[in-house]
DNA sequence: TATTTTTATTTCAAGCTTGAAATTTCATGC
DNA sequence: GCATGAAATTTCAAGCTTGAAATAAAAATA
């Protein structure tokens, strides 16, 4: 929190320089974003959301019921239902009954999704590294740093 | 451009470092998006590809093509049929066919849209600086600097 | 002029996303 | 046991998004 002293200057810049760096953000991020949907696509015949959701299986040797997904992934149930269906098509996931609840499932990642999202994941990062290859070392600390100040003050809310 | 030196460090940890910043990018820009997109339909019925787009056509008393539109905000010719479909039934827009050209229309907002817009766009204003509230004027100048920075190295793609 | 190419836009299918309603199952209290 | 409410998931309608194909009109070229 920072305090206001008694004799701030007006804060309409700062209101102004917020909408400014919003805009940057959104812009930033959505340039990046966009990237990586078309090399998923174009490279791998694959989505930003199917890829996420393999992200969080291949963490969870286990599997995950469909809510962890969606709480984890911070996206709706429905959501997530058409995408492990797909990812089921796809030969990626499979849904195994949990002994207990008949009404949840554990989803995993097969043996053909697990390798397939290696490949993806190394893919991944190597493209972030090359996108974000302008920047250096002081830029990307600095970076990290700021937005952790923000995502802290965004939790808040 | 940053030069490496012949005896730099191996690179690896950089690299894990820029996949960390971007996935903090977007986590901090999806969870703004996702406020203004929740407050745009909850408390005005509308939602963030409609502000965009009556905010580019504001800044255009003559009004803008399609194409000029789909350009602006960087999204498909076919996005933006469909959003100018929805603003024009809301009596936002309207579409004005152009004198020498029977191919192209110009969009421009009705005086119903422009006072739409006059007060979505204040509603947003003050929703980014409350969102964003947590950052003191240093934090904002020091972010939209590194973000310019980012965002040039992108455009080299 | 006639043909070809380019430009402006729309249409379309496929996919993602949400929030709300519907289902099914479980857990609790009576 | 039985009813009631909570939990896990699916279904659904509406909207956004894309890229590709279709239209239509303008511009360029032969």
């Amino acid at each position: 929190m920072s305090i206001k002293p008694a004799n701030a200057k007006p804060e309409e810049p700062l209101s102004k320089e917020r909408l400014r760096l919003w805009l940057k953000l959104l812009k930033a991020s959505n340039l990046v974003e966009e990237e990586i949907r078309r090399r998923l696509r174009a490279r791998h015949a694959s989505t930003l959301p199917r890829f996420d959701v393999m992200s969080a299986l291949s963490r969870a040797p286990e599997g995950l019921k469909m809510s962890e997904i969606s709480k984890l992934l911070r996206v709706s149930n429905g959501n997530i239902t058409g995408i492990v269906d797909k990812l089921t098509e796809e030969g990626f996931a499979l849904r195994v009954s949990v002994p207990g609840d008949r009404r949840a499932h554990q989803v995993c990642l097969t043996e053909r999704g697990k390798s397939a999202f290696a490949e993806l994941a190394a893919a991944h990062e190597s493209w972030i590294d090359e996108i974000l290859g302008g920047l250096d070392l002081d830029d990307v600390l600095g970076m990290i740093q700021r937005l952790d100040h923000l995502t802290t003050s965004l939790g808040d809310h």
